[in-house]
DNA sequence: AACACGGTTGACCATCTAGTCAAGATTGTT
DNA sequence: AACAATCTTGACTAGATGGTCAACCGTGTT
């Protein structure tokens, strides 16, 4: 039972300003080191709080954790639910697309959190990959799979169209390092060009 | 200074096959955890040894990883070295798609091993990243330029292109348990259809 | 058979880590 | 100012974890 944070209480200024803080907080060092990987005290010092105080908002680690997740995953569906089947095929999957690589530029962190669950296997996360995100993606298929029936777009497996879709933009975020490294210096940002390439991929891709 | 599997020695049969045996276990482990995630106890375990038995055969569980890495990283460069620059352009490519993709289904242990320590920035394999692998990927882009300039394949950023490959071929092996989650039991394997869907899209993509 | 070396382990230790608690400091309200 | 509620923390505990060690076991060689 969670003595804090429960959602029905009015949070006061304080509340509010140190659960942000210590949420933003958990989310840079859990998106580095993963949930084992990340102690208490990494968290209340990125916070710049004490670690007694950081569990005085949180019942502990695997609460602050749940609460990253959840939030996560409350906007995580937002793009590919704004598909719209009434819409241009072709324009509907680019503008998916390019949010897409938005988010993996704006909100890298929260894309690294994500991927650190799945690479260690969805522990925490089986429910909703079964759940909401396996219904929203069977559901675009069909309608993704329907548009290539009528010829708007190339014959192409839409299950595994939207998985590349997802690994070609979250690897600008989760695999940044590599990025960094093999380019070396020579570029500013990991990300840059990437939005011109995957519009010319994908752009010749479609096109039947 | 390592005490044991000093590269000098000769090995006995008994060393031979309990360093294999702690090695395969804590690849399932590392796998799976990551380096923090996991315990020594963890991989004596996995391994069916005491944990005493496993620290006579390795220094540390920062050496056990520290073998694995450098196992694996003397092996992951060679598909992309193969690609000839004297080859026909398209085939090599395909080859080298082909290739990787095989050992994202014959390696996945491997892959995600790879993923979690890139994912968290990648601490242990700074020196590889932007050695070895930066001169590689340097070169293979100046032979994939010159195929472009000649015409020889559509005209892309060949960074971005092999970063793209990257990206396609290991989300199958690191991004596993969603692709198996989102699907459902419907499919037997994550990667079923994988190889022909690449196959259609880096055809139609590299085709001028 | 006996010896030497390689191999194995229970018991142990120092350190780290999640979480507790009671006492004290701050804040808002009257 | 005074009171209550909220907020903060130093000191602590229990358990996990990486690593050690002395004693013991197994195997092959003579």
């Amino acid at each position: 039972m969670s003595k804090k944070t429960s959602p029905s209480k009015p949070q006061t200024r304080i509340q509010k300003r140190n659960i942000m803080i210590i949420l933003d907080a958990a989310l840079e060092v859990f998106s580095t080191y993963g949930f084992r990987g990340t102690t208490l005290d990494q968290i209340a010092r990125q916070a710049g709080l004490s670690k007694p105080n950081v569990l005085y908002y949180f019942d502990g680690k695997e609460a602050i954790h749940l609460a990253l997740l959840s939030q996560l995953l409350e906007t995580w569906l937002d793009p590919l639910r704004a598909i719209d089947p009434q819409g241009d095929p072709k324009a509907e999957l680019m503008r998916y697309i390019r949010h897409k690589l938005q988010m993996s530029r704006d909100f890298p962190r929260e894309s690294r959190l994500f991927a650190n669950e799945i690479v260690q296997g969805a522990p925490r996360m089986q429910a909703f990959l079964q759940g909401d995100l396996r219904d929203l993606v069977d559901e675009k298929a069909a309608v993704i799979q329907a548009w290539m029936k009528d010829g708007k777009l190339t014959q192409l497996d839409p299950f595994h169209l939207i998985f590349s879709i997802w690994a070609l933009t979250q690897h600008y975020a989760d695999f940044e390092a590599q990025i960094r490294l093999v380019r070396g210096s020579n570029i500013a940002q990991p990300h840059d060009g990437s939005e011109d390439f995957l519009d010319q991929v994908f752009q010749k891709l479609l096109t039947p």
